[in-house]
Formats: structure tokens, sequence, C-alpha cells
DNA sequence: TATCAGGTGATAATGATTATCATCCGTATG
DNA sequence: CATACGGATGATAATCATTATCACCTGATA
């Protein structure tokens, strides 16, 4: 198992291959392709910085100084539902707390927002000689597993027992883009 | 490598402990050892939900009706710098996108909350058919290593290039904690 | 070109978190 | 125990990212 940390410059072909097929993808899920889809779907491509709602609507404007800012969020919400995007930080409402300082990790109900403690046996010594990624010094790392519970799966209907889940529906739905592998 | 959804019932004598100590660990620290301190710990000890700041202030407020909410925000923050507690919902700022569908984890800087691709070649397969929580039905993960650049690392002083970073270096604090082993 | 479902811009609302500041209180000390 | 001090707290306002609203616009289709 090695680490290796991503070269930018395998960047510009990629994003270039994902503009060619941007507007078909569009299509192929049932969306209109609007000029400011483009700009914003281009604008993320172009960034390698994990770039924020408002640093791409800034450079979004830079050509198209209309655009709105709520757009822009609907936009990358929109991606990230389609699977053309995805939300680097997960996770994104109010912050949950934990008294359990054992090493542990966390599955995530995408529905209800339930999390739970696992422990994955060996996962701390398969890693711990790996995270050494150069022009950093790791601290810890974290393991988020999204997932659907077995109520949540059952009940397909309208979930959530939490008072505050207002909105949890919509925002479930960043969850079902796969940032990484699994399913 | 074995996943194990950690149980309830082994919370308990954890959180006695956790308690008993508790005052001595804030001494420790150098904090004052206030009612509203011993509350909030209390009360994050006792739920096994991964409660949110508001769920932990209405369980305070069960026997101090007085206390502000501002505080168990303040108190919690707290707890997570001395390494009392552990902020599941990690990078609470504003939401960061990625357009780089490949599989892939992040590298975080703590300090200027810089964002780096990185790959773990056999990571995927090592945890492939590691992930199946017993309740759950698991979608994706991801894998997030907390860490401080080579920047940020020299330049002990005020760090942070981002134009909106300010109050960068308080947050950067909760990143201090290391929620999951390593260094 | 006409139609329409859905997208967009402008703006207000929301809601979690943080800042402010006067007051309170835990701690150290005599 | 009384005193003094510095940090903690409560009340409240401010911040700021995100979301909701709604009138208007526009891409897709025939
Ligand atoms: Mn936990
Ligand atoms: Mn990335
Ligand atoms: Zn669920
Ligand atoms: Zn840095």
């Amino acid at each position: 198992m090695k680490l290796k940390v991503v070269k930018d410059s395998r960047r510009a072909g990629y994003a270039r291959a994902r503009m060619a097929e941007f507007a078909d993808r569009c299509r192929a899920a049932g969306l209109p392709v609007t000029p400011q889809r483009m700009a914003i779907i281009a604008a993320l491509l172009g960034a390698n910085d994990h770039p924020r709602a408002e640093a791409i609507c800034a450079e979004v404007r830079r050509r198209h100084p209309h655009v709105s800012l709520a757009t822009v969020h609907r936009t990358l919400e929109t991606l990230c539902r389609i699977g053309e995007a995805r939300k680097v930080t997960t996770l994104h409402d109010s912050a949950r707390y934990d008294g359990n300082l054992e090493p542990h990790h966390h599955v995530v109900c995408v529905r209800c927002r339930r999390i739970c403690d696992v422990e994955i046996a060996g996962l701390e010594d398969a890693l711990g000689g790996v995270l050494t990624a150069p022009g950093f010094r790791a601290l810890g790392w974290s393991l988020e597993i999204r997932a659907l519970c077995d109520d949540c799966a059952s009940s397909g209907g309208r979930a959530g027992r939490s008072p505050k889940s207002r909105g949890a529906d919509r925002r479930a739905a960043q969850f079902a883009t796969k940032p990484t592998g699994s399913d």
C-alpha cells in the first residue's frame, strides 16, 4: 500500500475530456444545457484547489458577470447529485461531537444522519506507515463510511427521526455521490 | 481486517472513568473547573449519538436551566482543543467542491486549509470486502488526512494565504485533536 | 416560431456559529 | 475566611454560508 500525491499536470487532459462530454451527460440526466452550467463545470474542472462556491462564482463572473451566487450554489449541488462533482467537506450541516476518544471510525446514514461508531481492526496498522504525504506532516486520519441504515432502506418513504431533520432529504442527496470507490 | 460496530454497552463504564478524571484533566490543561464544563462533558459522555451543540445544551439545561447555548458551543470547542472531545463533522466551514471523480483521498492542512489529492494504492482492495457494517448498507467511504503543510510548519507564525482566512487559526485548532490514531 | 417546464437573478430568510461585553466566579494567596 | 485577579459565562448582536422565494427568462421540443 503506497500513498502518492496526485500531480496537477494530470488534470489538464482530464478536464478537457470531462468538458467534452459534459453537455451529453446533462442531457442524459435530463437537465437542460445552460451557459451557466457549462461555465460552472469549466471553472470547477479548471481549478485544482477544491474551491468553494464563492471562488467558482468569481471565476465564472470573469466571463459571465451576471451569474448569481445562488445559481452557483444550486448548480454545484446539482453537479454532485448527478455525479459530475464531489463535495469534499462532507456533512455540511451543524457540527456533531463525540466523547469517545478511542480510535474509531464512523458510519453515517445519508438519510436520517444517524452516526455509528465502528472499529476496523488492522486498519491502523495497515495505514500507519503509509500516511506520509510529501509536503505534509500527517496529524491523524479519519474514515467516514456513507451508508443507508436498515430503517431508512426499508421505509423507502420519508425517514429521519431527528427533530431537526427538515431539509434532510435534500441534503442527503449529496451523499448519494460516491467520493471513493465501493459499491 | 475486520469491521465491527461499537456496542453502546461498552460506553457506560468508559463514561464513568472519563468523568472521574475530567476535573484533573481540566486543571492539567490550566482550565478552571466550572459547573458548566462538568455538566457539558457529562452530557457528551452520556450520549452515544454524536449529539450537536443544541442537543447537549438541552440536556445540560435539565439541571442547569441558565446555561447559555454560546457557552455550550465554546466549551465543546475547548474540549476538542484539549483533547477531551472530538468533532465528528470535520471541516466545518464553507463547502469545498471537487471536479476530480477519480477515486482518491485528501490531505488537508489544518492551518491554511489547503486540500491536496492523494491516492493510496491498495487501500480500495484492502477495504473493499470489509465495509459491511451490520444494520447499514455502505455506499462509499472517504479518508481524510489531517496534516500540517510544510509552508505552515516552517512559518510558525500566522499562516493562511486564502483571502477569507479570518478565524482560520482558531478553527484550525479543532484539527489539532487526533480523531483516529497516527502520530 | 410557439409552448412550457424548468433554470436563473435578485433578494430575503434561515440557522449555526462567533463576537462582544458587562458581570460572575474559580483559583491562588495571605 | 477575605481579597484580588483573570478567565468563564450569559445575554445578545453580528456574521456568513446556504437556502427559499418568486418574477422573469430560456433551452428543448414540436
Ligand atoms: Mn464516534
Ligand atoms: Mn480531490
Ligand atoms: Zn437512516
Ligand atoms: Zn498549510
